[in-house]
DNA sequence: GTCTATAGTGGGATAGAC
DNA sequence: GTCTATCCCACTATAGAC
């Protein structure tokens, strides 16, 4: 295995963050080639597929690096109240750290795709799922039962979605300090 | 007052359903021209700001329809649970009605302009303040305390959006109605 | 108020050399 | 694997006639 990181990671690290910021259509691929630092020549031959597939890609990246820091928030405690809490915390956090100014993860491709191209919703939906069943484990491992659990994974996904746009578009934290303070009160 | 509508009211109205279903970048001004069937050299003489001026302005109809919207539906009883809930489901059926191919209002130039263009930004963040205090007036009226209510109307409304954004995004209702289903343990 | 033509830019994608 | 050149297309915006 190569110890340097080569050019198609380059791109789709790059890709990942841009999309995140601009959006789909507002980012070029000049410009993931340029700030990627990647020969410019080598898109197409690792991306056949050209923009779509990079962007697949792209959210395929974002996708595990948000579930993986949806899990490792959630096993600050035992206590899924807290540790969920305590994790939309964090976010607000994080948020706050950067002026608000990170951009949405997913929802932005997820907006500006669903309609014109199955792959990439699909690819959002995957990673949806997959963050609604990070918070459902930890319920289930908590002893609440399935389905409740289920439910309340999905609900939590979108009261942190929607914080999220909520906090980047009014460019404040608030909505996700008071999702995160009505934890309890949904889990009781 | 003129009877017919004017090619500035059709160019707004075209705008704000284009923007909403394929987003502000991938939506260009001839295709709204074309679809509105206003004369195709009156934009820029009604828009004189161009497409940021447009979009502006499709903003705000947006959240005209949208603002009213919530109020009606709040209307249909005087529990604020039940009138509360009794919208989300009606959205969740609306959302139904479409297929899910409606897109989402405002959420998509939310994402796209928020860091691009300050009026834009602006005016989406007033468009969420406004849904924020419909919720926000009936629970006060209810007899709520004023920062509660005030609290509540905006974690309604990131669970709405979120929910939104996560039902168009997986093709399925689902996250509406089990954000409706919510709406109760939330305001007990 | 509306029309046409066009400037000027940048987009995604492909071909073919190396 | 990478590079350069290039094609074709779409976009926003402006100028100037009517």
């Amino acid at each position: 295995m190569t110890e340097k990181e080569n050019s198609k990671d380059k791109l789709i690290k790059t890709a990942s963050r841009l999309f995140q910021l601009q959006g789909y259509h507002a980012t070029g691929l000049n410009q993931i080639t340029k700030e990627s630092g990647a020969p410019k020549g080598s898109l197409y031959y690792h991306f056949p597929g050209g923009k779509e597939q990079l962007a697949l890609e792209a959210v395929q990246l974002t996708a595990k690096f948000v579930s993986d820091q949806i899990k490792c928030g959630l096993d600050s405690s035992p206590d899924p109240v807290k540790a969920i809490q305590g994790f939309v915390e964090d976010i607000a956090a994080q948020f706050q750290k950067y002026g608000g100014k990170g951009g949405v993860p997913i929802a932005s491709i997820a907006l500006e795709t669903a309609l014109i191209s199955e792959p990439l919703r699909k690819a959002c939906q995957t990673a949806y799922k997959n963050f609604q069943d990070a918070f459902t484990q930890k319920l289930l491992t908590a002893g609440y039962e399935t389905n409740h659990a289920k439910e309340l994974g999905i609900v939590i996904n979108t009261m942190v979605e929607g914080a999220f746009l909520l906090s980047f578009t009014m460019g404040n934290s608030e909505p996700l300090r008071l999702v995160a303070k009505q934890i309890p009160v949904l889990l009781q």
